[in-house]
DNA sequence: TAAATATATAATTAATTACTTATATAATAG
DNA sequence: CTATTATATAAGTAATTAATTATATATTTA
């Protein structure tokens, strides 16, 4: 438990995966979504998702050619992702920026 | 805000900081006690001790030829800390195993 | 004051992590 | 069926982190 938990709070010890758990928190988004917010390549933004998913934080699901991203509330560490959540201001306002960009929408998803 | 408290979970993301972590919120902890809690170099322990104490997570004082370790309740972060340790067993046992083994005794610490 | 004890710091090395570029896979549109 | 779009993976590199060994500092005790 101990090391477990530790290696969750590592992964949330990087503020790019943390600012997308805020962001998933809000909203599912697909990879090109976040590729726009962080200003990163697209492989960085995988190998940040890829780790996430693999600590089962996440789910992924196929819709159509995007793979959708949300949080994933039947975690064991889902309650401890939303304690962290009270100490990171609300990143709802980033993906407000990509739309009003008029970027989601060129980006079709 | 945000990068802030990503350092936080990032230096709480190492087992043996987040142990120790763990240790100071029942007890009061002198370097030495740390040695022989987790089997690990003196240096070593006082590294780790530096960064929490750099994030202002722990206080240290001088008591005689030791130093005494503390969690900071005063930190900004106190709050977000003790959320995290409703995540962990508790420690205390680990202090009581050197006790047992007369090991606290005889460091005279 | 010299020796012993507790702790910190510096320098080095080993391990881990994040990022980049290149390439592969999967779905859709023409 | 080919081109395009979205995403993943692999390989390599750079940066960061954790640990070790050696040494320095501060306190206590004889």
């Amino acid at each position: 438990m101990l090391d477990s938990t530790a290696n969750i709070l590592k992964l949330l010890g990087d503020k790019t995966r943390l600012s997308m758990i805020g962001l998933l928190s809000h909203n599912e988004c697909c990879v090109c979504e976040f590729v726009e917010v962080f200003q990163m390549t697209q492989p960085a933004i995988s190998q940040h998702l890829r780790k996430l998913k693999d600590a089962k934080l996440v789910n992924e699901k196929r819709k159509g050619q995007w793979i959708i991203y949300s949080l994933n509330s039947e975690s064991e560490y889902y309650p401890l992702v939303l304690d962290v959540l009270k100490y990171i201001p609300s990143q709802a306002e980033k993906i407000n920026e990509i739309e009003q960009k008029g970027l989601r929408g060129d980006l079709n998803c």
